[in-house]
DNA sequence: TGGCTGACTTTCG
DNA sequence: ACGAAAGCCAGCC
């Protein structure tokens, strides 16, 4: 396999503390991360980020959705369903990929942690 | 150095 | 209301 850089930058750092920073049962969103975390604001950045934590247990994904509290990254998870089973785990409902109670759950770092 | 990619978001048609 | 396209920025070859 590819092992690409083992140096992670700064930005997945701070973009794997703020997803571990998420209170279990929330989730929050990729444009609210890399808001919060303002070095670059683009979403995608997140997203992209998060593609290096696969295989780091230690940053749940699961809990970082799209906009719409669409589980959109599942698919590259270990396997699609891991995602959802986690989340109903933390009492999260969901809806298939959607989820319930969205806008209750949603976690927003920039506004919780308000710096 | 330059260019492509990407788990999103927003706006125009 | 739905569909498609552009914008965004950093990492990797």
């Amino acid at each position: 396999m590819t092992q690409y850089s083992a140096k992670t930058t700064n930005f997945f750092e701070d973009v794997y503390e703020v997803v571990r920073l998420v209170p279990r049962g929330r989730v929050t969103s990729y444009g609210a991360i890399a808001k919060y975390i303002g070095s670059g604001g683009s979403a995608r950045m997140v997203g992209w980020a998060m593609n290096a934590c696969a295989g780091k247990d230690d940053v749940p994904a699961h809990r970082v959705v799209n906009r719409a509290g669409l589980l959109t990254g599942k698919s590259h998870f270990e396997t699609p369903f891991s995602m959802g089973e986690r989340l109903e785990a933390e009492g999260v409902k969901l809806d298939g990929d959607q989820i319930i109670g969205f806008n209750e759950l949603h976690w927003d770092p920039a506004l919780e942690l308000a710096l």
